[in-house]
DNA sequence: CGGGTGACTATAA
DNA sequence: TTTATAGCCACCC
């Protein structure tokens, strides 16, 4: 269950991340209503089941790299994903100028 | 109510 | 470039 709406803004942000692209914590954070608090979407990640459908794996930090440890089990799970979506993974690095996600704005 | 924690970020040195 | 520090907000004890 949830008793803030944020997660919910937060999950809806987090679908709304087109495959091929990718979203730091802060920008999902921003587009919820809750700018300033990437921890939160953070917190909210860690949060979902596994067998969700969320794309969680479209979540990096701002440094364009993965939040978990490497060579951890959701790093890899996450790399796989990614890669799997097109997304180039190079020397645990992601380049945002080139999958960042760059909403339209339209809402 | 207060203190610690975390899949974070921005700024300064 | 890397490290240190402060700010951030919900959750847990």
């Amino acid at each position: 269950m949830v008793q803030n709406p944020v997660y919910e803004m937060i999950w809806q942000v987090l679908a709304a991340i087109p495959p091929g692209k990718v979203a730091t914590y802060g920008q999902v954070a921003s587009l919820a209503g809750v700018s300033g608090s990437a921890r939160l979407v953070g917190r909210c990640l860690s949060q979902l089941p596994a067998d969700t459908r969320l794309p969680w794996f479209r979540v990096i930090n701002a440094s364009g790299k993965i939040s978990f440890p490497v060579g951890s089990d959701g790093y890899k799970r996450q790399v796989k994903r990614l890669q799997d979506e097109g997304v180039a993974v190079l020397n645990g690095r992601i380049s945002l100028t080139t999958f960042r996600w760059q909403p339209d704005g339209a809402c």
